[in-house]
DNA sequence: AATCGTTCCTGATAGC
DNA sequence: TGCTATCAGGAACGAT
């Protein structure tokens, strides 16, 4: 499930690939996941330049700037992968991926393509009517489970407003003096906290119990009930692990890869998430999987205290 | 305002 | 082996 280590990971990828290209077309086979709708999508996207590709809690964002004569116009495509998405960049030829459910074709613009393609062979022999034989590609959108989404917002303050619903960002805002006030406001087990993206920006399943484990706290301890010394190892202990979750390029527990398909490799560092019956690497007792506010949790009975 | 239940969807898994 | 039923899960949404 992609997270902040796991969407960053995407987002640093796509930044350096994505920019300075233009989007020619889109396909897609489940226009449900587009909103407002795949037609307006589809109408107001195309033409658009790629400027930028940013971040804020677990959405991509990406920057277009809409090459209308009179006024140029910004305007955001926002992708949100939830549980199986996935962002692939690829060439058309390169061989089907599974369970793709869009595809936006991206050519270079004349510069850009003289830049980055100078000293490569010129693919001349592509049979896909729209590209233009040198330098296209495809952003694929694949999604097994279809709860991801792809979202335009034409609107400057609509943007505004959709980045402030949202939580601190861990490594931008999110200081020790306002995780300690948001452990406060609310009654409900310091794990369904940290998932809460209004809380705090990034977080979900598996670097929340793995931030609980190592700060030695039961997932269950109701938030405001939380000591103060307990706030500081937590939130060094989120900041520990999505740091390592960055490090190792994600964790490909089952369906995240990167952008080019490649699979991450924090699981082979999981603390405790999907160690169900396995040791504790602390104390040695037996990991426990119970249910904490709908979501599987794990978490070692013995050190991790209420 | 805070909280909770429901819903979306389908691959993986357990049970027979 | 092959079929069927159940489960998982981020977060939007409506209800309380």
């Amino acid at each position: 499930m992609p997270e902040l280590p796991e969407v960053e990971t995407i987002r640093r990828q796509l930044d350096k690939e994505l920019k300075g290209y233009a989007i020619s077309a889109v396909q897609t086979d489940f226009t449900k996941s587009f909103r407002p709708s795949f037609e307006t999508v589809d109408r107001v996207i195309v033409g658009g330049v790629i400027k930028a590709v940013d971040r804020q809690a677990k959405l991509l964002i990406l920057r277009l700037l809409l090459p209308v004569k009179e006024s140029p116009r910004q305007v955001y495509l926002i992708f949100h992968l939830k549980l199986t998405g996935q962002l692939l960049v690829r060439k058309p030829k390169d061989p089907a991926d599974k369970y793709v459910r869009s595809v936006f074709t991206l050519v270079a613009p004349p510069g850009k393509l003289r830049e980055s393609n100078r000293s490569k062979i010129p693919d001349l022999n592509s049979s896909d009517p729209r590209s233009n034989g040198l330098g296209s590609m495809e952003l694929r959108f694949a999604d097994a489970r279809k709860f991801g989404y792809v979202k335009l917002i034409t609107d400057k303050k609509e943007m505004g407003d959709l980045l402030k619903s949202y939580g601190p960002e861990p490594f931008k805002d999110l200081k020790l003096k306002n995780f300690t006030q948001i452990l406060k406001s609310s009654a409900r087990p310091i794990k369904t906290i940290l998932l809460d993206q209004e809380k705090i920006s990034g977080i979900g399943n598996i670097y929340a119990n793995d931030a609980l484990w190592l700060a030695g706290l039961d997932p269950r301890r109701a938030s405001h009930k939380v000591t103060k010394s307990q706030a500081g190892r937590l939130y060094k202990a989120i900041l520990v692990v999505l740091k390592r979750g960055l490090k190792y390029g994600g964790a490909s527990d089952q369906w995240y890869v990167q952008a080019h398909g490649e699979k991450g490799k924090y699981q082979e560092h999981f603390l405790v998430y999907g160690k169900n019956g396995e040791k504790c690497q602390r104390c040695g007792a037996e990991i426990k999987r119970i249910v904490v506010g709908g979501r599987g949790t794990f978490y070692c009975p013995a050190c991790q205290s209420l």
